[in-house]
DNA sequence: GATTGCTTACGAATATAATCGTAATAGCAT
DNA sequence: ATGCTATTACGATTATATTCGTAAGCAATC
């Protein structure tokens, strides 16, 4: 059975970063968090050495400057956080949760209709 | 602009029970908890006084047994948390968040045809 | 009216997360 | 080589969340 990582809220910050820019520096990260957040260099630099002691993120140490990766697909986050949310959010009802991000985040109708084409697959099955 | 209420891990637990049977009392909630979960009566109590603190919930004293309510909806939290994900896992893309959760949580064929409607009202528009 | 059992209130202890200051060091520029 | 700057390492502090023990009170039962 494969792992449950659980991330704190800080952390999948970072981790939605590097998974935007496929790896980044403390410098890369900090900077982007920074935007929104008055925070210090220290304090993410050391939010991401927790990370890597955790696993959560390995990195690259040949240079001085540590670049890093993280450990595991966002996908399988997605799956993790989608599947939770179901079931304590929507009391298990997946088109309960699909019908209220529809109805309060409308996509493009050109996703919209990529969306029904899955969904006539799912029917013939 | 109405707050953003950011319960805990656990407050979000008792949350979805009070949702559930509408309101209830230490009691009831401790029993469902504690089914899954080695933890004391007095965890439960503290937890949830500590919500009736910050507002969470409301509750009834009339009588030596008090009754919690959660004091907003189910459906407000179901926004922010949906929001909050489309956001942070799925570079806002619901299209995205749907899919996936369709692909792995696959709903009945009469919860797909609801969807397919609700997708061609929203086509429409 | 004593005893028993639930209930609340509350403080304290423990665990976890987040923040930052300081020091050591590597690497570049002079 | 010396000095400057950016980087890491690390410990300490603060904040927040979780857990539980103990005491006090109420209400039903003996």
């Amino acid at each position: 059975m494969s792992k449950v990582f659980k991330p704190t809220e800080s952390e999948l910050e970072i981790l939605s970063i590097l998974w935007e820019k496929e790896n980044a520096t403390v410098r890369e990260v900090h900077e982007i968090i920074h935007l929104t957040k008055e925070v210090g260099y220290t304090t993410t630099l050391k939010l991401m050495q927790i990370m890597h002691e955790k696993g959560l993120v390995s990195r690259n140490e040949s240079a001085k400057t540590h670049i890093y990766t993280p450990s595991f697909e966002k996908e399988k986050a997605q799956e993790q956080y989608v599947g939770k949310m179901i079931r304590t959010l929507f009391s298990g009802s997946t088109s309960q949760l699909v019908m209220q991000a529809l109805g309060n985040h409308k996509p493009t109708n050109a996703d919209l209709t990529e969306i029904k084409k899955l969904i006539e697959q799912l029917e013939s099955k």
